[in-house]
DNA sequence: TTCTTTATTTATAATCAATATAAATTTATA
DNA sequence: TATAAATTTATATTGATTATAAATAAAGAA
């Protein structure tokens, strides 16, 4: 989890200005408990931001990912790049049917990391862990 | 890990020839402890296949991907999306300066991948673990 | 063998998320 | 206010992947 305030005063520390279309997106992927897309997050701050450009969403969200504040989950079979404003390392469980992807937490991730770390030789900056399969919700109708 | 042979009999068993460029990317996909892209494994392939086409490549990973015998594991900063032959639980290293993806083995993946299965309610189909860093090869031209 | 049908590959065109570019707008500073 | 810098927006472009259809190869019948 992030609050709206991490992401924007790395944006400020950046030197980058807090205008209101970036607070509008911090906002929204600090709150969301989703993983959005790009194109999720234009659709949802457009009607309070009718001049809103998808361009201006796209930007955000680089510049949040290269201060290594938000992560690229990568699609989930929707062929969209799904952003997670938890940078902790944590497990996503995607759902290749209706393509949500929820956090579960689980205690061996920690252990998991901190081997990782010790054994890897790389200078590291983040984890994205997903796995794939089936919701609840999605099951009965590719059971029958 | 996994065998030539396991990836072409899936083939067959799924009732699809196996025809010799089919054969030849379950091969180079086996073989490999890259996590090719569908661009690298065409152009590896051309020399001894002139008239190969990309979309053959495109179709067959397609292929093995829904008969779960391959994952992929989405893009690492480079733009094309890398496939790995290995779908057992195990943890990718992909270096963001070179854009290569290496494995590593770390035991506590075992305990983490049961306590998933065990606690997640959704009907799994597989994992994707990424570690993004830098590779040591690739730390000291960023170090200085 | 031939003929016929089906599967597969190839060549080509199209898609579309993401990026690049430049004009319009906003903000900061003098 | 006027000038300059940063940002947003509108528009054009890119490029990996997909869609489509023609060419080829394989399978099966007679
Ligand atoms: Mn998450
Ligand atoms: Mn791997
Ligand atoms: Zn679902
Ligand atoms: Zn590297």
């Amino acid at each position: 989890m992030k609050n709206t305030n991490e992401l924007t005063s790395a944006l400020k520390q950046a030197g980058l200005r807090l205008t209101p279309q970036r607070l509008a997106i911090c906002r929204f992927l600090a709150e969301s408990k989703d993983h959005p897309t790009a194109a999720m997050i234009y659709e949802h701050l457009r009607p309070q931001y009718p001049s809103l450009s998808a361009m201006t969403v796209y930007n955000t969200l680089n510049t949040l990912v290269e201060l290594g504040k938000v992560n690229v989950l990568g699609d989930c079979g929707d062929d969209h790049a799904h952003y997670d404003a938890d940078t902790s390392p944590h497990i996503n469980l995607a759902c290749i049917s209706c393509h949500r992807i929820v956090d579960i937490a689980i205690p061996q991730v920690e252990e998991l990391d901190r081997e990782v770390n010790r054994a890897s030789g790389y200078q590291l900056l983040g984890a994205r862990m997903m796995y794939y399969g089936l919701c609840p919700a999605c099951q009965p109708s590719k059971v029958l």
